[in-house]
DNA sequence: GTCTATACCCTGATAGAC
DNA sequence: GTCTATCAGGGTATAGAC
């Protein structure tokens, strides 16, 4: 059966996908990803401006997806539900792409350098739906009154840089400096969906910084 | 009066601190980060054995002044005070040195790449205090019984994200698509230190995953 | 649409004078 | 220790045959 133009294009989305999530814009080979792609080189800038455009629709496709999937979240639910639905969904789709955290945190470091308006506001997508059941959850007494956008951070970096990092903390497992045992990612996300939970909902006294609240009990079962 | 080898050295490493955070370690040019530093490309090689070695005295640099700084906090100190510590002090120094973040980022995606085992090593001192601070509270009793290295990532993972994020967030700032109030650095802290207060500390009922505590009164004050 | 061959620039690295 | 000049290689991108 023969190849399609359908898929060759597609085979060098993948290729690029991988190369720049492995190496960055930068570091990225053009060469390595024809040769990723078991594609002529020639075929990359037949199908594709150059490296930059390549590597827009690289993230447009990535992004589009994972904000299409947040969006999908029932809105009729309430906010603490969605909250929870966001984190698992982002984290699933993460690890369904484990290229896009890697990508994501480059660009982040990066100030956005290589992106055009339309793949930025694509990337602000997932922002969006993030802060908006934030405000929502504060807007109908929920959650307790935090900022949206600082809250954002606090719930999307965890996830970027676990599911991110996952090379480097496999390194430090590896090497016996992180204990393996309750490092998946599935333990991870209940950690958050918890974590997140009491940040946002108030115990009787959120502004006493000073105030220490002595536990009752431990809580029985494993560690979230 | 005369510019000392010392000198030189110093506004090498200060160059290339700067050159690696804004283009990471591909990106950066050798020919630039000479530029920048005012000193002939030559002397670059003369001081160090060339682009890698660089790169890794830079990263040493500032990874040993932060642990350092995370270390010095007082171990006698109760837990959940510490960990308020270690917010403030993490993120302190992630402001006085902003290429830190940036440049842990791209390490992060990139899965440490160009690193050698004692760059590597120097990098976990602070992962190693993270957790040790909050495995006490949890054997104290002070916090519910998380697993660290993901309470770490939990942590960590805001403070990384909102302080190398810096550039873009202000991208979005300019162009209207994030609220410019209550985005400076110390409401971030602040709010990071509740959050993570509140997420250790657990309520009646951290288990129940479905149960939903309805907030009794809305904190007086400003978003935390 | 696919491939070969190649132009050409940029950049990491060094030689060698002072 | 400092500088000029230069090399060698790798990388993006294209021309042009099929």
């Amino acid at each position: 059966m023969a190849r399609t133009p359908r898929d060759t294009r597609t085979r060098i989305l993948d290729a690029a996908r991988l190369e720049f999530a492995d190496r960055g814009f930068a570091g990225a080979g053009v060469d390595t990803i024809a040769r990723r792609a078991r594609v002529n080189k020639a075929m990359i800038y037949y199908h594709f401006a150059d490296k930059q455009a390549l590597y827009r629709e690289t993230l447009s496709d990535l992004f589009s997806a994972l904000t299409a999937r947040v969006r999908a979240i029932d809105e009729a639910l309430p906010p603490a539900t969605r909250i929870e639905r966001f984190i698992e969904t982002a984290a699933g789709f993460l690890q369904q792409h484990p290229e896009l955290p890697r990508i994501m945190l480059r660009e982040l470091a990066e100030g956005g350098t290589h992106l055009d308006q339309e793949t930025l506001t694509t990337m602000q997508g997932l922002a969006l739906s993030g802060t908006a059941i934030i405000a929502q959850g504060v807007a109908d007494g929920t959650f307790r009154p935090v900022h949206p956008v600082l809250t954002y951070f606090t719930v999307v970096g965890p996830l970027m840089m676990y599911l991110g990092g996952a090379p480097i903390r496999h390194e430090l497992v590896r090497r016996k400096l992180f204990p393996a045992e309750g490092l998946d990612s599935e333990s991870f996300v209940r950690h958050l969906q918890t974590f997140v939970k009491l940040g946002l909902t108030a115990g009787p006294d959120t502004r006493a910084t000073t105030a220490r609240r002595r536990p009752t009990r431990r809580t029985p079962g494993g560690p979230t």
